[in-house]
DNA sequence: AAACCGTGGTA
DNA sequence: TTACCAAGGTT
């Protein structure tokens, strides 16, 4: 190995790497042209997902709202829907809100401009590299956790890249990296070397257009960098979830509700669930699947039932263990338990009670208390609402 | 700075 | 099976 000085091994790392993307890069739907819209959707989606992930996601949502004015104009519902099983749904909802903004304040087109750029909604300092870089070809860093991989390895750099503060060094050595006239490919070609030889686990050096010269493959280390923290492993929490029948003018439908605006799974539908506390877990736990005495059922169904009607105005008559499921998000991890259920007595009374349809809905919606976020649905509204997986799996479930 | 925000693939 | 983690952003 020719020992060479810095200034040599970046500018050899800067043109190995453009020569090896541009003869093997992949061809995906949105490497079809520079239009910022789709370059900006892209990168969006990307965001912690992987690329197989995204394409069948990026595909559907660019024909639905191929321009940014389309996404604009749509009803938000509808963007939700279609970024439905995606996660990070807030992504969604800010980029529908990005391009609110481009068409008020820029006309609707993307504007050749970092700061408004990086001024968009859910556009951080990685996103809005990118865009510059790929769509404009301004020369910007675009770090993301590949180029933080291939720089630590490349330049053998010890700092923590969990910490922030290693980004923005990684920044300012990034972008000294890239070749004259070429930002676009030299920082996807960062990110393509990341994905496909310089990955996380095993990368596979022998293919690597700059081994030569990689600091941490010359000192044997390259599977010991990056250095990152480990994330805390999500935490546990028990809930019990219920899907309730409905009957009369709501026979054939269950009950669902939509999440509040802000949080985990915002604006996303579900059923109604409840967080079991610690001191009913053991109720809960004793009425699952076959291992319950009737005695045991009762005592579980009267938690559920006091709970939900204190929590949602709504009674219930549970009817028996449905299925349990687990869940875990990048925090949280549920271990749920789902109940079936029908309503209970007063409800019933309502609906025996001989009024015309309307007013029987009407009544119903009175006795019940049914809460603007709740709604009755069958199989073909899941078609309309945006739901979370968990949710997706257990319904899907039940229609079945 | 550290917690919050989803999901699925991989070893 | 557990553990890691992927083209991050917001608060």
């Amino acid at each position: 190995m020719e020992a060479i000085n810095n200034e040599e091994a970046k500018a050899y790392f800067s043109r190995e790497l453009l020569i090896w993307y541009r003869r093997i890069k992949r061809d995906l739907p949105w490497r079809m042209n520079q239009d910022p819209y789709r370059v900006w959707v892209s990168e969006i989606m990307l965001q912690q997902t992987r690329v197989d992930t995204v394409i069948p996601y990026y595909e559907r949502f660019m024909s639905k709202f191929p321009t940014v004015r389309a996404l604009a104009e749509a009803p938000e519902p509808e963007v939700l829907k279609c970024w439905e099983g995606l996660g990070y749904y807030s992504r969604a909802r800010n980029l529908q809100a990005g391009a609110r903004e481009v068409v008020e304040r820029y006309d609707g087109v993307v504007p050749d401009d970092k700061a408004s750029v990086a001024g968009l909604k859910g556009v951080g300092p990685y996103t809005t590299g990118a865009i510059m870089s790929i769509a404009f070809n301004r020369p910007e860093p675009a770090v993301d956790g590949n180029v933080m991989r291939v720089l630590s390895r490349y330049f053998c750099l010890e700092e923590d890249i969990a910490k922030p503060a290693t980004r923005v060094g990684i920044e300012k050595l990034a972008a000294s990296l890239i070749p004259e006239g070429a930002a676009g490919d030299f920082n996807q070609a960062l990110m393509e070397l990341g994905a496909l030889v310089c990955t996380p686990k095993s990368p596979s050096c022998l293919p690597c257009p700059v081994m030569e010269h990689c600091a941490a493959r010359i000192a044997g280390r390259e599977t010991e960098l990056p250095i990152k923290t480990k994330a805390k492993p999500p935490r546990p929490e028990k809930r019990v979830s219920v899907i309730v029948a409905g009957t009369g003018v709501n026979e054939g439908k269950i009950l669902v509700r939509q999440r509040p605006e802000t949080g985990l799974l915002a604006q996303m539908w579900e059923l109604p669930h409840l967080l079991v506390p610690k001191e009913q877990e053991q109720v809960v736990e004793a009425a699952g699947e076959g291992s319950g005495s009737s005695t045991e059922y009762a005592a579980a169904g009267e938690w559920l039932t006091r709970s939900l009607e204190t929590d949602t105005g709504i009674l219930i008559r549970p009817r028996g263990w449905f299925m349990d499921t687990d869940h875990i998000f990048s925090h949280i991890h549920w271990k749920m338990r789902v109940y079936l259920a029908d309503l209970g007595p007063h409800a019933e009374m309502a609906e025996a009670s001989g009024a015309s349809l309307a007013a029987e809905t009407a009544a119903a919606y009175e006795v019940d208390g049914l809460r603007d976020e709740y709604r009755w649905i069958g199989p073909k509204d899941m078609e309309t609402l945006a739901f979370p997986n968990v949710f997706l799996r257990i319904l899907r479930d039940y229609w079945t």
